[in-house]
Order: C-alpha cells, then structure tokens, then sequence
DNA sequence: GTTTCATCGAGCTCCATTAG
DNA sequence: CTAATGGAGCTCGATGAAAC
C-alpha cells in the first residue's frame, strides 16, 4: 500500500493557535475545493520536512482565542444541525481518520476507546465552530466510503455511475489515503482484523503524539475500566506467566496461593499505573491462548492469517519448549500436539456444549441461569411471533422484543428479565446450535445434553424465511459455516416472496453460493471452494442442483445428516 | 484455578424519517 | 431529490458473578 505524504510528522494546531508557520504551496484543486485559508506547521523532529495540508474554513464566525471557540463550541453543541458537511470539513475528516487509522484497527469493538469521539475532538481542535458529533463523523465518512465502492464497482461493471456526485470530488483524497485500488475499504468494518497492519503502523508517527501523551496521562489518573490491553502489557503479562511457571504448577489448585495476584503485583511493579487486577490477567492470558489456538486452525484451515499479536511467538515459544506446560489452562494436556488438529476443537466444544445448557436455580433476574421452562417458552413465543418479527424487522417502534417479553410476563407472572435479556438469550441459543452442528459434523455423533436443541431445529428447519432476521450470526470460531447457516436459514430466494428477499436478503458473498451452501452448515471450516464441501453428481442438469439440495432438506433431519456424512470432508 | 453465563459498551449496517 | 440523522439490530472484546 502506498503511504501517503500526509503521514508525515506534522502538528495540527488550530488556527488561532501560534505557531511556527512554514510557507507552503499546496494543489490548486484543494484550495479550490475548500475555498479554506490553510496552514503549515513545522516539523519538530526535523527529521525530512514533509507538509501537511490543513484546510480551515474561510470562517465567518472567525473567534480570536480558542477560549473564544470553546465556548462557542459548548453553545452550539446540541444543535446538531443538519447542515451538509463543507469540503474542507470532509477533506479534515478523511485525513484525520487516516492519520488515526491505526488506532481504529487495534481499538475495533473496544470498550472504554471512543475512537470517533476522540477524532471529533481533532475536528474540532483543528476547524473553529465544528460542531458535529462523532458519531455524524463516522456516518458521514463510512457515507463516504460507501458511495466510493458503489461507484468503482458500477465502473467496473460498465453500469452507469454517479460519479458526478458530490462525493466525488473526496475520491481523490480517499484513494490517496488508503489506495485500496477500487476494493473494499477494509479499515471500518468487522473485518479490520484482516488487514495487514504493516502499511497503516507507518502513518503513526508523530501526528499522534499528543493524543498517546493524553491517553498515557489518562492511564495515570487511574481511568481504568474495560480498557483495552496494550500489546506491551500482554507481551509483559505473557512473559512473567511463563517466568512464573514453576510456582504455577508447584502451587496448582492449592488454596491459599493466589499466584494470578503475584503475577499482578509483579505487573505492576513492572508496569508503572497497570490497574488490572490478578483475576483480568488471569482471564486475558487464557483468552490469548484461546484466540491463538483458534488463529492456527483457521490459518490451517483456510490459509487465512487472521491476527498478528507479537506475542505469539513469545507463546509459540513455551509451546515448543515445555509442551505439557500449559495444562493449568487448557483442555488438553497435550495441547502442543494437539494444535491445528480439528479433533481437538470437537473435544473443546464438546466439553463446552455439555455445560452449555446447564440450569441453575429457578431464577428471578439478572445473572441467574434461565430455567428450562422459560427456555421452552421463549422459543415458542418467538416462533409464535415469527411472522410479526420478519413483518417488522428494522422498522422503527417495532420493537418485538419488548412485546414478546410483555407475552412472557403474562406467562411468568415475577419474570423480570429484559426484552434484551430476551433477545440475547435467544441469540444465545441460536450461536450454540450452530455449534451442535459443528459437533456434529466433526465427530458425526450428535453431542449430548442439548436439551433446546431440538425445538431450534424443528424450527429452522420448517421455517427457513426469516430467522436471519432476528438472530445474532456469527460466532468467532465459526464464522464461515455461520455465514452458511444463515444463509440456510434465510431460504432459498428463488422460492421466497418479494417482500422476504427484501427483508432477509443475503449479503453480496452469501449470494453468488446459495445452492451449494447446504452442505457447508455441517461442514467444519473446510478449505478450498464449496464445491469441495458438497457437489452434486455431475449427471445432474445444472439448473435442477439447487432444488435437489434443498429438497433434503425438506426431509426428515437425521436421514439428511445421515447423507450427508459421507460428502463432508474435514 | 478454570470456565461459563450474562452484561456492557463501542463499532458497523440497514431502513425510515426529516431537513435542506 | 439528496444528504443527514434516528433508531434498531448485529458482532466483538472485556469483565463480574457464579458454577465447576
């Protein structure tokens, strides 16, 4: 990827801010764009002058101090006007959340780091009277972004585009920015984990200093929170577990010793302000070792090299070292060898799945286990309420979740959970299910103690219109056949109505495979095209092969397992 | 000591509505 | 008509409480 000049190690100041201003010359159409006043600043570390271009607004409102604007800035807020972005602002925007890209990447999903916030924060610093919100920031740029994928696509495909539009003009600084060449622009969405980080790294420089010192002072002052770790902190963590080792195994399950404590207190002996406690290292050590026995199936599964924590080899290392070593943490006491073998995923899961419906008392509220019978109720009620879910689904005030709660407490006179208990409970059931197939489909034996299991397949399997519609998707581990699942569930959209296909339709990638995809639910991350997974005989026409995949379906459940055993190759 | 369940908050996406 | 916002739904990572 082609590295931008504009990462290069310059301070923005507002305007009506001092500061060593350098002459400068900048593209005519810039200037022409914003019709902005600009200024340079200089390079402090003096390290190959490199300018950046900062465009302000030719202000009406021009404030003398930045007192002046702050307090303008705190009258204004909650106007929100709906006013359209100006060019400069736009420019301001794009070359902002470039310059904060890398943060963006590692922050994706995390609470307690407001990276939109926290670039509003530069817009504001760096436009007097910028008053959007940061979430206006986001809509407007990933509105950007959109309008530039639809329109290299339309290209491409030699439709007709709308490149006259006013967002053309950002194409530039867009394409400038990220140089994605027409493709996606990976950065904003869920699959940032993907992007390879090594191009991006370059663009922190120096620009960012102020905003690490901010975020460094806020660590001393204690703000701690659910925090993001930082890659030091878990390569320290990481490295004292393994100096610790000895202790862990000689102390194992004795009480009294509290080794995740003296880790943490080595923690923060070592690390000056860390505020985590012994049990969050404990738990963000294990979830490491999680993630990283993921990341190696799937890399030798599909190829895909999904993260690239530095710590990884430091965990490699202890691996290949003390391969017994990490028993205290993991299923299997032989995870060394077992690494990358899918079996041990089943073995993982299985153990998993066996607690997974594992009920506690009859519960009132919150954190209590839900009861069985409650379990039952809200499956029927949301299948009961099925057609009103798809006939509402995304519209405002729809709201089924607080009426299928309302419908609970009828039931359940004392039921107390939230409609978004409900609905995460639901969506809960649904993740685990996919993972009864993955079970299935590994060890075709069908795991056991899945006590709802069969209401959700009786289920998915008549009503394959409209679950997409409602249910949570993905689950980390399983994502590709998650994907698949959905799409099952979604139907067959050469057979569903207008309405269905509108409301449920399939993503861009779902769409292109949909015949096919059946056989890929009970698959388990299977390399290669899904023509690997499942391919009708050859002596089938074409276009009769989607019908007769879906016509399994409509047969009895296990008998279409039973066939389909044989064709999964894991 | 480890794992699971439920929750929280941040980000993204979509459709409907509203303002310019 | 178009752009911006409202609102709902989804994923993901971190964590408290409880179960194992």
């Amino acid at each position: 990827m082609e590295v931008p000049d504009i990462t290069a190690s310059i301070y923005i100041r507002p305007q009506n801010m001092r500061s060593n201003v350098l002459n400068a010359e900048f593209p005519a159409d810039l200037t022409e764009n914003s019709g902005a006043a600009c200024e340079v600043l200089e390079d402090k570390e003096d390290d190959g002058l490199q300018l950046m271009y900062v465009p302000f607004p030719s202000t009406k409102k021009k404030l003398g101090s930045s007192r002046k604007y702050l307090i303008a800035k705190e009258e204004a807020e909650g106007e929100e006007a709906k006013k359209n972005w100006m060019d400069s602002e736009v420019e301001t925007l794009i070359s902002l959340r470039w310059e904060l890209e890398p943060d963006f990447l590692k922050n994706a999903y995390k609470q307690g780091v407001d990276m939109w916030s926290q670039l509003q924060a530069r817009m504001s610093s760096a436009i007097p009277g910028f008053t959007r919100s940061g979430l206006a920031c986001q809509r407007k740029f990933n509105s950007l972004i959109k309008q530039h994928k639809k329109d290299v696509l339309d290209v491409k495909e030699g439709k007709h585009h709308t490149w006259d539009r006013h967002a053309r003009k950002f194409y530039d600084s867009l394409d400038r920015c990220w140089h994605t060449n027409g493709t996606v622009m990976k950065h904003v969405t869920a699959n940032s984990m993907h992007v390879n980080h090594s191009d991006s790294d370059t663009a922190l420089t120096n620009g960012n200093k102020e905003e690490n010192l901010r975020m460094s002072v806020k660590e001393d002052e204690g703000e701690e929170a659910k925090k993001n770790w930082l890659d030091s902190e878990a390569e320290t963590m990481v490295s004292l577990r393994w100096e610790m080792e000895p202790e862990f195994v000689g102390n194992a399950y004795k009480t009294g010793e509290d080794m995740w404590s003296k880790l943490q207190m080595r923690m923060v002996s070592l690390i000056p302000g860390f505020q985590r406690s012994g049990l969050a290292c404990q738990r963000k050590f294990n979830a490491l070792i999680k993630q990283h026995k993921k990341d190696i199936l799937e890399l030798k599964e599909s190829g895909r090299e999904r993260y690239n924590y530095r710590f990884y080899d430091i965990l490699d290392r202890w691996w290949h070292t003390n391969g017994t070593v990490m028993k205290h943490v993991t299923a299997s006491p032989n995870d060394s060898e077992s690494l990358g073998n899918p079996e041990h995923l089943t073995e993982y899961l299985d153990d998993a799945s066996n607690k997974l419906l594992r009920e506690g008392d009859e519960g009132e509220e919150g954190k209590k286990n839900w009861a069985d019978s409650e379990v039952e109720t809200l499956i029927g009620l949301r299948k009961e309420m099925d057609s009103e879910f798809v006939k509402n689904w995304k519209k405002q005030g729809g709201n089924m979740w607080s009426k299928l709660r309302s419908r609970m407490l009828s039931l359940y006179p004392g039921f107390t959970r939230s409609p978004l208990a409900c609905k995460r409970k639901f969506n809960t059931l649904v993740r685990h299910h996919k993972k009864y197939m993955h079970i299935l489909a590994a060890s075709g034996e069908e795991p056991l103690n899945f006590k709802h299991h069969d209401l959700l397949v009786q289920w998915l399997h008549n009503n394959r219109t409209s679950l997409r519609c409602s249910t949570a998707t993905a689950s980390a581990s399983a994502s590709a056949s998650d994907s698949d699942l959905n799409q099952l569930t979604t139907g067959d959209p050469t057979v569903a109505s207008e309405s269905q296909r509108d409301v449920c339709k399939p993503n861009k990638a779902e769409s292109s495979i949909i015949p096919y995809v059946v056989g890929i639910q009970y698959g388990i991350n299977v390399p290669g095209s899904l023509s690997n997974v499942i391919e009708p005989s050859s002596d089938v026409n074409e276009k009769d092969k989607p019908s007769m995949l879906l016509a399994k379906l409509d047969g009895e459940i296990d008998p279409f397992m039973d066939s389909l055993k044989p064709t999964v190759s894991i």
